[in-house]
DNA sequence: ATTAAAATATGATATTTGTCATACTTTGAA
DNA sequence: TTCAAAGTATGACAAATATCATATTTTAAT
């Protein structure tokens, strides 16, 4: 079992907090797990019972609509801390969540993390930080969907996505979407998110290359996204 | 200076987790203000440094779009805290908060409110939970915008008001938006909104009376909502 | 009471987006 | 290697929504 010291979770999380003894007391319960891509950590409407640290690979959250598509709420990356929501509230989970590669994730449960908080304010004040900064992306991303069209919210997502996760060398972002869940991102049917892709494409602001997708022009892509 | 202790926001807030002493403190501390339907509390941007309590009267959150349409991501009501947000992210607000009614409010300032975070642990678990919720309506709200359509929204919205904010007499609803506003919260022109408004009219599920509406079959409005 | 401004309403039309059909391409399993 | 399945692409069309114009009603200021 590895220490929790020097993981890369604890570097970028609210875990950075955390003093000595309770790394160790962490580690002593955490579990470790390898998911494999495609794989679920949890659903959506079950108890989780704790968080998971990501320690490699990028997940989406998602929630299943009422019309059936899955919108993808948001993505995790390493670094990052998953099913704080749930914890906090003590309530089943809101969103799925999906490996979109293989990735390495560590469970500790909420009796942990739940005692952290009342032991260490400095770790609650981070978490409690995390838990805004998320609430306020979720109100701007709210806002997108709700006053941006499709095209703007396709460029939009793009730079994100290129900005949040790098791009190969030559050039395709790093972070490869199928058409359908780049479609679920930005709310969208399949169909309208291929036609918007070759039309960008066909404008010289990105490239498609396979399945990958490079971007261009940035500055036309950055005005598009308004 | 009206003391806290019997205060209807400290009864449904997380202020409820507060100790005598503390409630005698924050009175201590604390300005009331009056603010008149239409005026604005605090602006996109601005730092609020503190928290308000909603005593009386509802206001609506709302963030300016690149299209300069105003959207409103959620309504207040008595009972509730505002700024909770950027007061604990020690960040400039992210909405503004403008009265949709005559309200009485009361500004508690950023330091004494983050005592009470390293003071009182039940008091921090609680506003962390209501930012939690915060977080999942947030969510939801963005997957309802991103999926549904103006039509769904819109039916949704209306049963949302009348639940939250409940009828007069006449069965119209004690809450009363502009079309403008209503359109505002639906994400839609606010043509598009009087248009599907006149629909639901006249296929009888509300009624409009003058300005006002009336639900008048909530289980079809429901099933429109999907 | 009068009147200008704002809010509500509705028609005509353009634009955006979704849906269905179909073809092509890639992927992965037998 | 071959083939079926999944993913990507595109056309045709339908439906949803936005925009612009204009009429009517309500509100509020003088």
């Amino acid at each position: 079992m590895s220490k929790c010291e020097q993981c890369i979770v604890r570097q970028f999380s609210s875990l950075k907090a955390l003093t000595k003894d309770e790394l160790l007391k962490m580690a002593d319960c955490k579990t470790s797990y390898t998911i494999k891509k495609g794989e679920t950590i949890f659903e959506e409407g079950e108890t989780t019972n704790g968080i998971y640290c990501i320690k490699d690979g990028v997940c989406k959250m998602t929630k299943l609509s009422a019309n059936g598509k899955d919108q993808i709420v948001k993505l995790v990356k390493p670094g990052e801390l998953l099913g704080q929501r749930s914890t906090i509230s003590e309530e089943p989970a809101n969103l799925s969540a999906v490996a979109l590669e293989d990735m390495e994730v560590c469970f500790i449960p909420k009796n942990e993390v739940l005692q952290f908080f009342t032991q260490n304010n400095q770790f609650s004040m981070n978490v409690m930080k995390t838990i805004c900064g998320d609430l306020k992306e979720a109100d701007d991303h709210m806002v997108s969907m709700a006053q941006k069209s499709v095209k703007e919210r396709l460029a939009e997502t793009l730079l994100y996505l290129e900005d949040t996760f790098g791009k190969n060398d030559d050039n395709t972002l790093k972070l490869q979407l199928s058409r359908e869940e780049l479609a679920g991102m930005i709310g969208t049917a399949t169909e309208s998110c291929i036609r918007l892709l070759s039309e960008l494409n066909k404008a010289g602001l990105i490239e498609l290359i396979g399945k990958k997708i490079a971007i261009k022009d940035r500055n036309k892509l950055r005005r598009m996204a308004e």
